[in-house]
DNA sequence: TTGACATGCAACCGTTTAGTTGCATATTAT
DNA sequence: ATAATATGCAACTAAACGGTTGCATGTCAA
C-alpha cells in the first residue's frame, strides 16, 4: 500500500490519473500531448503508478495502452481512511477539549 | 491539497497518525517513546504533519501537545478520491475491453 | 526492405528528503 | 537559584526523486 501512497504524492502523476479518467486506454505519446512534459518523464510516471497498481499497460502492436485501475485507490479508502473517518468526530472533541483548557486567558 | 498527499506518503507519519489516533493529543517525547524515531525525526514529521494541517499543536507549559485533525483527510476523500471511485466500474469495463481486443491468441 | 514511429534503457544532474548531531531556549520542580 | 525536563533550531550527510540526454529496440507502413 505505501507504493500508492507514494504513487499518488507526486501533483504530475495525479494529473496523469486524471488524464486516464477522462480518456481511458491512451497511449505514452498521447499522454504527453496533453500534458506538457517530457516523454521520459512521463515514462517513468507511467512506471511509478504501473508499479502501484494504479496503471494497467497493455501492448497493442507498437503502442502500449495504458489503463486507471481504481482498485487500489479503494482499498486506501477502505482500509486506511475510513478508519480516520469513523472517528473523527471523536478527534475533533478532543481538539475541543484541548482548546478548552487553554483558551480561558485568551477571552 | 499537494501538502496533505505528500504528508501521508511516508509511514513513519502514517503511523504517527495512528498513534495520535489511538491516544489524542500527546506530546512529543510521549509519541517518540512509542515508536522507535529519535526526537528529532519525530519533530520533523509532526512539523510537516502540522504545515498539512493534519496535525494541531497547543502548548501546555513547556509541553506541546498534538491533536489529529481530520479534516484534510476528509477533503482528499470527498474532493478527490470520490471522482475516481464513482467511475470505477466504467474504468473496470474499459480495461475489460481492452483486454478482450487483446487475449484471443493467449486462449 | 527501408524509413518512420512508439517505446525502453542507462547514465547523469540538481534538488528534495529523511535522518543525525550539537547546541540553544524556555518551563517546571526542588 | 539551580537542575531537570520539553522542545526548537541550524548544519550536515546520504539517499531518493524528478527530470534530461543519448542511444537501442521493436513494430508498422510504403
Amino acid at each position: 500500500m505505501n507504493a500508492v501512497f507514494r504513487a499518488i504524492a507526486d501533483p504530475g502523476r495525479r494529473e496523469l490519473l486524471d488524464q486516464l479518467h477522462i480518456a481511458n486506454g491512451q497511449t505514452l505519446t498521447q499522454l504527453c500531448q496533453r500534458l506538457s512534459m517530457s516523454r521520459q518523464a512521463v515514462s517513468k510516471h507511467l512506471g511509478i503508478l504501473a508499479r502501484a497498481d494504479l496503471v494497467i499497460p497493455l501492448w497493442r502492436g507498437r503502442e502500449k495502452l495504458h489503463y486507471f485501475n481504481p482498485i487500489p485507490l479503494r482499498r486506501i479508502s477502505e482500509q486506511w481512511l475510513d478508519k480516520y473517518e469513523l472517528s473523527s468526530a471523536r478527534a475533533l472533541i478532543d481538539l475541543q477539549r484541548g482548546l478548552d483548557a487553554l483558551e480561558p486567558k485568551e477571552q
